[in-house]
RNA sequence: GUCCCCAUCGUCUAGCCCGGUCAGGACGCCUCCCUUUCACGGAGAGAACCGGGGUUCGAAUCCCCGUGGGGACGCCA
């Protein structure tokens, strides 16, 4: 294990979105690529915020994406306890430290933090009264990403609430402190936070972690960065539309960094090793839903039959669609698997699966008049469907081959064209216009079911 | 308003650090091919160096100024 100690610190105050998991993702990463500790650290100082409803979102999300941490709530580790609840005793201690050194002093019932320098007053425009500012000389910040970066701060703050419980950027430092975190990889809306940081780790005599401010991720309609409210924003909905995390890994992973070159489908294994700081760009990236559902189509092409089974049956299962589709026990397994393969190919994700194969389930499904009126369109398709029903019994069912060559047979017989008996018998036995094969649909749902749905289809044109 | 960060196709980006390529890839969009529908796949079209100065024989690349975008300015994190 190499030295290096990074952590992810989320608060519990909402939903765990793209963002997060994003920032949650890098420092694993990171922690991962160079061998080190990925530390989850719980920051609930805000108890009026605070839910247990939003930690488990956390705990799930991250265990769903695969990010499992070294040292946190339920694995433990030596630099416990995790959760800045538990934390008060030491948060005690050093804030003792600050004020031995003098840099504390409280104001209205609450701890504040001296900076050191001369006090001067100004009005301030932005929140319309006067405050009081500080001649302190510029906090100097060598991030991984941006560069140096020189920020005055010149305004003490506060770093313990009146009502006792210790404010975010005094914690945050002093965890960094106490847990040895070696790099601080977070939002670049923390930049600005950074110079109270500085201060705090030089008030502490402690040099500094490697900060590495990452770029923000922007709402993909409109301005501003995106947050927990905004469409599509939430991992958890990734979750339950039936997203692969390794998917939704991989094109998280490329938003703000690239492993240099057109690589953009890869395995977790090989975006750890090429995973590092600097090739993390630092310029903001606009979420694609587009994108993330393309890089899931992949994904989902590319499993092997067993694991899309797996999880089709996971979504189904999820969804209660066997329920929702009226049937009150599953159908036979070997059924099941075999539709859910027939579909993998032709769907772009899971979600899109309890409509695809709806007419697999049930004799009853509804017929999309648009596809209805284009099998109809054209040639004689009541002649069709006559024919079929003729054929059927003596078709031979056991393979999509045997099917093909069947109804090819038949249409050759006739001076038609397989075109020609395909739409008609697609519409009567699927109700749809699109879906997989016609000899596969014919072949799984059995010689029976196809001459009730022909007939039925029949009766009513 | 003050401070900080950023700037290549509509979007994600390669190239930038260490100046010299028809500025490359992917998503989306469009066209065509494959085909039994729909997908997948294949081929192609269209699409960008924010603007202005400077340095240089030469600038997407280095510097400055604008402009634009983003962020921070809480007893939130």
């Amino acid at each position: 294990m190499s030295s290096v100690r990074v952590r992810f610190a989320p608060s519990p105050t909402g939903f765990f979105h793209i963002g997060s998991a994003r920032t949650a993702l890098f420092n694993w990463l990171y922690a991962r690529h160079t061998g080190g500790t990925f530390v989850l650290r719980i920051e609930d100082t805000d108890s009026a915020r605070n839910s247990e409803e939003f930690l488990n979102v956390i705990y799930d999300s991250m265990k769903w994406l695969g990010l499992t941490w070294d040292e946190g709530p339920g694995v433990g580790g030596a630099f416990g306890p995790y959760r800045q609840s538990e934390r008060g005793a030491v948060y005690k201690e050093y804030l003792e430290k600050l004020k031995a050194a003098g840099r504390t002093y409280e104001k209205d019932g609450a701890i504040w933090f001296r900076l050191e320098g001369e006090r001067y007053e100004i009005y301030d425009e932005h929140r319309q009264k006067t405050v009081t500012k500080v001649k302190t000389a510029p906090m100097v910040i060598h991030d991984a990403i941006r560069g140096r970066v020189e920020r005055v701060e010149d305004e003490d703050f506060v770093i313990v609430r009146s009502d006792g419980n210790p404010v975010f950027h005094f914690v945050n430092v002093v965890d960094d402190i106490a847990m040895r975190i070696t790099h601080v990889i977070r939002g670049e809306d923390h930049l600005s936070n950074t110079s109270k940081h500085v201060a705090l780790f030089q008030a502490f005599e402690v040099t500094p972690p490697q900060f590495a401010h990452i770029p923000l991720i922007l709402k993909q309609n409109g301005p501003g960065k995106m947050s927990k409210r905004d469409q599509g924003a939430l991992i958890e909905e990734y979750q339950t539309r039936g997203y692969l995390p390794e998917a939704v890994v991989n094109y998280i992973s490329l938003l703000g960094w690239n492993p240099g070159g057109d690589l953009e489908k890869m395995p977790v294994a090989d975006i750890v090793a090429k995973f590092d700081l600097p090739g993390v760009n630092q310029s903001n990236a606009r979420f694609d839903d587009k994108k993330m559902a393309h890089m899931n189509m992949l994904y989902l092409l590319a499993l092997p039959p067993e694991l899309f089974i797996a999880a089709a049956r996971g979504y189904f299962a999820k969804h209660e669609v066997f329920a929702k589709a009226g049937l009150t026990t599953e159908p036979p397994a070997p059924y099941v698997d075999e539709v859910l393969l027939l579909s993998q190919p032709k769907i772009k994700g899971l979600e899109e699966l309890p409509a695809y194969t709806a007419y697999f389930w049930s004799d009853t499904y509804p017929t999309d008049d648009k596809a209805k009126a284009k099998a109809l369109g054209k040639g004689d398709p009541k002649a069709r469907l006559a024919e079929l029903l003729v054929a059927l019994p003596g078709l031979d069912l056991t393979s999509d081959a045997s099917v093909e060559a069947g109804l090819k047979a038949l249409a050759e017989s006739k001076g038609l064209g397989f075109g020609d008996y395909q739409a008609v018998a697609r519409v009567a036995t699927t109700g749809l216009g699109a879906g997989p094969s016609i000899t596969a649909i014919f072949r799984v749902l059995g010689r029976e079911r196809v001459a009730a749905r022909l007939e039925r289809f029949g009766q009513v044109l």
